[in-house]
DNA sequence: TTGTTTACTTACTAATAAGTAAGTAACTTA
DNA sequence: TAAGTTACTTACTTATTAGTAAGTAAACAA
């Protein structure tokens, strides 16, 4: 991995840990070894490293959902849960979480950018429950879009909700929403 | 109201509007026409103007519920929604979520602050969710604290989904959220 | 009336932030 | 092999941050 994908991945790290407000070059700098001026050069401005830790997350996203679009769609779902799962056990919280709480003090382009990763997840999600429920695989009630909505919303809030009363609560959540999708 | 409660009022929205980390004490004296040392006379360090903000939410939490108790458990719940409604109109996102977010980089004694804000909330709700079920006035499975969780958990997030996606994404999440809590 | 407390202002400090200009060593291309 | 180009480092600037020390004017108390 070269240094310039090192620092994208560092700043992933840090904006779900800490925020995208509370870290600096010298937090990415540090840990590789370079100076802080190397992480101007790949990236002038933050800006410009907060789009890099977006597009990488969205063309991840990408990938991963490709890769699971042969499953059922129930359990599709689970894979999304699991992803949740890894960040829970990091104490880390998702990307639209973290930059939709810090969205008014971003820059133009990348709110764009967060708009665009958000609209992936949730197309995504509503094809998949749509799917989902037309094979008898779930059950829900109401349109699949607003669905989406309400398992997003409940997956990412729960990261919020883990940091401050324990992991148990990511269990507590995702297993009575898995409970209602079945019956 | 005297100048410490104009200061710890500023910080509450500048909190919700911006986050922890995005708001100096110039952010707070410059509207109030004061010099950035006097908000330092009444709040010594960033935390302690913080741990003030948490606390008058807890407060002015437990003074509303209060005035609701004697409303049937699903207007009690409408009214939560509306609290909710009136920060989404103003695109500001709830405390709990906006300091989740930026948890790992507060004091102890703040994230000790925001445990029992969020504890409050939650313990509020579950009773809620008990009472309205065995009055037959809500409905739905499982466990009241879990059901909370999730209920909590979307409006925590449909807030931040406003942001990105526009004030119709709230409607749409406790527009479901009510109807599954009826049926 | 004198002393003390309250609620500030003035004028700073030390640390850290993002960002830049100029230099350099190694690799690549014509 | 000479001339870029790439990927940095060194050394800096400017702005902002949280925080402080010392002074002051007005209210209050003994």
């Amino acid at each position: 991995m070269d240094t310039k994908e090192k620092i994208v991945e560092t700043a992933d790290r840090l904006v779900r840990a800490r925020g995208y407000n509370a870290f600096s070059y010298k937090d990415i700098s540090a840990p590789l070894s370079i100076k802080n001026a190397a992480v101007h050069y790949h990236f002038p401005a933050k800006a410009d490293l907060g789009i890099a830790v977006v597009e990488r997350e969205i063309s991840g996203f990408i990938v991963k959902t490709a890769e699971w679009a042969a499953l059922p769609e129930d359990e599709q779902i689970m894979k999304l849960f699991e992803v949740f799962e890894r960040y829970s056990r990091d104490e880390n919280i998702c990307l639209v979480a973290s930059l939709a709480s810090d969205f008014k003090t971003l820059e133009p382009a990348m709110q764009a950018k967060v708009r665009e990763m958000s609209d992936n997840i949730l197309s995504w999600l509503t094809a998949c429950l749509e799917a989902g429920r037309n094979k008898g695989l779930l059950k829900f009630t109401g349109p699949a879009a607003t669905r989406a909505l309400l398992i997003i919303t409940n997956l990412q809030s729960s990261l919020l909700m883990s940091r401050i009363k324990g992991q148990v609560i990511f269990r507590q959540i995702t297993g009575q929403l898995l409970e209602d999708l079945r019956s």
